[in-house]
DNA sequence: GGCAGACTTGAAAACGCTTTCCTGGAGGTC
DNA sequence: GACCTCCAGGAAAGCGTTTTCAAGTCTGCC
């Protein structure tokens, strides 16, 4: 293992010149003692060792990222925009995926704060559970307390500053556009009850229904995922419109209809919320939100990075955007 | 910020037992240090630093995974995988994504044989050029002289262990049971003319079509993606039977024969490789070669951790499965 | 009762780097 | 030519752990 010291030694100057040299310094080093001491970087293969210098600056060039799971691609562009711009600053990032288990959540961020990166980045929706949040904001706050920095993607309540998706104003964007095509009855999967998200997205597209004095829409809980969106499917009744709160629910809820003999969207129109990419050239193509999800990411990590004395919450719209699996009712 | 030293002090204890207690180590302490030593901890607040405790151990806690594009679910899955181990051994995973630029793959190593992480993992196709994979591999040795581990999920080239997906024994399998459907005059979307997986796919598909007799494929070449694969079934023609090396282009397929007007499987049948999750849905659901991406993922970091003497190329066998995307000819 | 042996505890030396502080020499000004 | 400033370079003190080694305490056994 070649250590900065066999560097200098190698290069007839000191510990502290062959620093200043190798690994960015404000200070000047003369040309000559520079050449050397590259000439002998290279000769002997040093690689700086990032621990001891992590410890010796008392910060490091890692940044954290929790997210629920990867495999959903909703994560997985969120991931992409954020070490986007990690790499372009000359961070590194170390990310953890919780399951949707907020004790793993928990557990995360104090791993991540015992390596003491530069900043962690939580990504993905709150269960609506005090207990839970209570302790994962301590957990952060002890963080911060260490001059950590923390920024989320999703709810604004963990006291940091937050890429906050407009859930709400987007469903409710496209419920005015779904009742514009002529629906008057609907059903939302809504996803778990405690999700924040799904919630705000449930809430916002029922709001304005009722806003429109239109009947309630039938509410159908279930999981998040694509089965989540395949299990709620199957309870519809009577509505000539379903939302499912997220892309790859309705997914799942295509497929359900598919599977029943109901023609999507001639028997029922589905909506879903994210516009995920890899999921454009589904057959019918599918009406939904669309979230900038990768620059989510990306600015969710620059508002980490500069210190800020305030809290800052940053919204960023959803755009609708209809496509074939919804049109009017038959 | 809570030191060791602090939570020593605070217990009364010297600063090794302290270590002792808190940061796992085979000696035994006390009951009653050890219960002091716990209580001024969590009184105090104290989260080990890792990067000392790297600095002091000569090893560090974490794996380093490397991927060209984290959005691509194939990659996705094999992270999963992978994280899913790393966790079940108290590891943390550090993530680069090269975006298919060989020369961001080697810094990232180096980023990584800086940070020295226990294992790196190469997840993903080399570019069949020499001088490139050179460079790579040295890299790797500098990493491996100091005690580094690597695992690849891909080629065997770079003198690691590794886990190779029978892409060409899967394209075969794949092929023969395509003609066993009727098929004789085929296309394939070969991807880049560089990258070795998709190569071997097309190989191994077209070997089995040499061996019956039946006429060459036509070859088309494109970009590894769902994009590649649009273009890429612009240009077929006079095929039944179009196979793509992957799923995402072959999903690209069926988005450029729908937008020409031609049914799948109708007037032309298509099949992919992979087996990606997300893509399950698609209508008509694609016939591909399933991998166990997740178990590929988890196995690699496996080899990597367990060392041994020899360099292990574990081969995995890929899975046909005959879905709506292809039947006989008409 | 004394002693070998087994354990527990603490002191202090690494681990590899950064950075402060100091020294000495070069260049500028009057 | 004397004085001051400025700057490149080096010595050494950390940064927060782990771990070796020596010292001390018990236990049990003859």
């Amino acid at each position: 293992m070649v250590t900065l010291e066999d560097v200098a030694r190698q290069a007839g100057v000191s510990l502290a010149t062959a620093s200043r040299v190798l690994n960015g310094s404000t200070r000047q080093v003369g040309a000559s003692l520079r050449a050397k001491v590259e000439l002998a970087a290279a000769q002997l293969g040093y690689r700086t060792n990032v621990a001891a210098q992590t410890l010796a600056r008392g910060a490091g060039n890692v940044i954290g990222l929790v997210v629920h799971d990867l495999t959903d691609p909703y994560f997985a562009a969120l991931a992409d925009g954020a070490m986007r711009v990690a790499d372009s600053k000359g961070l590194v990032v170390m990310v953890g995926t919780t399951r949707r288990d907020p004790e793993r959540e928990i557990s995360y961020v104090s791993a991540l704060n015992a390596q003491r990166v530069r900043a962690v980045l939580l990504a993905g929706s709150r269960i609506a559970d005090p207990h839970v949040t209570r302790r994962l904001r301590e957990e952060l706050d002890r963080y911060r307390e260490t001059g950590g920095r923390v920024a989320c993607v999703g709810q604004d309540l963990l006291g940091a500053d937050t890429v906050v998706p407009g859930n709400r104003e987007g469903a409710a964007a496209l419920a005015r556009a779904l009742t514009g095509l002529g629906h008057r009855r609907f059903a939302v999967l809504a996803g778990p009850a405690g999700l924040i998200t799904a919630r705000d997205r449930a809430t916002g597209f029922a709001g304005v229904l009722a806003g429109l004095g239109l009947p309630a829409p039938q509410i159908v809980h279930g999981s998040f995922d694509r089965d989540g969106g395949y299990a709620a499917a199957a309870e519809v009744s009577g509505a000539t419109c379903v939302f499912a709160v997220n892309d790859v629910m309705a997914v799942g809820a295509l497929a359900a209809f598919r599977d029943r003999g109901i023609r999507v969207p001639h028997d029922i129109s589905v909506a879903g919320f994210d516009d995920i990419v890899t999921l454009r050239d589904l057959v019918p193509a599918l009406s939904t939100v669309r979230l900038p999800l990768a620059d989510m990411g990306a600015r969710a990590l620059e508002l980490a990075l500069d210190a800020a004395e305030e809290i800052r919450a940053e919204s960023v719209a959803g755009e609708v955007v209809l496509r074939e699996s919804t049109r009017g009712p038959a």
